[in-house]
DNA sequence: AGGCCTGCTGTCAGTTTCTGGCAGTAGGAT
DNA sequence: ATCCTACTGCCAGAAACTGACAGCAGGCCT
């Protein structure tokens, strides 16, 4: 085995434990020397992993992923930028921060050259018109669907009536006008799609949904024939 | 210099050649030998870089880069593929095969839990309603902005009357609805914005614009005093 | 304070990988 | 055929890596 590989292998590694994990552990767990094994903890926080350590604590991984070397022509890196302004331009604050980050790592790693292109890319993405939300907090939906936890919601229909609803989020749509929540509802029994501007009120609950946001998304699907790009 | 930092100083050397260069000159060039430049190109070609070389001819790299190990956060993961999806769902072919190109490649290096989270994303973009464009060659535009070529153009203004011009094209604005060209137009003398769908007729020209794209769009900026986002 | 559990760094002998030089093969263009 | 070039295997020497060991240090508990 390679030592990039060994490196690969142990941040996936260390993506598995959720608690503190000895580097004892994690040696034996590669069967590697523990002094080789703080050398590849080393290399990896210099390559920008974020490995947390401290004398009888054991190490924790900031969630992340090591992308590995990887080639990419100059039209899949516009393709990535103008995508990811869009999401910068147009999504809530959290996944805007997300996209900005990303784009600033990638930018510090291309050669002088490609780095001028993006700055002034001429792939732009208007924001001055914002779809429409309202109060809703996308990013607690997207991580109650990370989570899988319910949502108590209070939702106004097409004829400004609103009823309290418990449902099982298990996607958020990105329409040019709007963000469609799709759900299933526990009043209704079935599948329902809810406009973000018409959650008038949430909670996210501390309620387990009893299925998995895969099997939501596959039955919905299969009910909705849909194609994957929804 | 570590063989890593090498590989990477080898392929930022091989994208500034436009014809085919000798394996001699880059290990020259590189200070190796040409036994140890052989191999080089043999790791790249095994990561993906796709180098073409041939007896008596030498090398030549298809236009590409080569990104180096970069810590990616899962949400930043998430805001790049949501953006890839949207470029995907929502531009012109030749976009939207780079979008999905980087998509696979993304996807091939990720850990299965990851991978699957991918494919079973929570973040669906809606491909459902086009912008209008009729019939312009949005990457015959992109492309004459990438090379620095006038365009000629019939324009249909807002009363329908339609009108030849000749323009420097800069930047290509994504709106929901529809797509804008940002150029300098020579028969107004001024910055123009035109309407995808309003352009009836599209010659890419082979005369130069003669000031550089960075150029035009720090001086439309300045005019029209945008943000850099538009 | 001491003990336990842990992370960290330097050193060094042994192991593994890499490099350069050389020899030989092969292809494209003239 | 000649010239210019890419390619591969081999091998001695150089460079990097590994594991074992020693010593230092920190957090927590008794």
């Amino acid at each position: 085995m390679s030592r990039t590989t060994r490196l690969l292998d142990l941040i996936q590694l260390l993506r598995t434990y959720r608690r503190p994990v000895s580097g004892n552990t994690l040696a034996q767990r590669l069967g590697i020397s523990i002094r080789t094994l703080y050398r590849d903890i080393a290399t990896l926080q210099a390559q920008g992993a974020d490995i947390q350590g401290a004398p009888g604590f054991g190490y924790v991984l900031k969630p992340g992923f090591l992308m590995p070397p990887m080639m990419l022509s100059e039209e899949e890196i516009e393709a990535l930028v103008l995508g990811a302004r869009w999401v910068a331009a147009r999504t809530d604050d959290e996944l805007k921060d997300a996209a900005r980050n990303a784009l600033a790592k990638i930018a510090a790693v291309l050669p002088a050259d490609l780095r001028r292109e993006l700055e002034t890319n001429s792939l732009l993405v208007s924001s001055t018109k914002r779809p429409i939300v309202g109060a809703t907090d996308l990013a607690a939906i997207r991580e109650a669907i990370r989570q899988g936890f319910k949502l108590d919601i209070g939702y106004a229909d097409i004829n400004g009536r609103s009823t309290n609803r418990r449902i099982w989020p298990f996607a958020l749509g990105y329409f040019e006008e709007t963000r469609v929540l799709a759900a299933w509802c526990e009043l209704r029994e079935d599948f329902r799609h809810f406009r973000a501007e018409r959650i008038a009120s949430m909670i996210v609950t501390d309620i387990r949904v009893p299925q998995t946001r895969q099997q939501l998304l596959a039955e919905w699907r299969r009910v909705h024939n849909v194609k994957s790009d929804m």
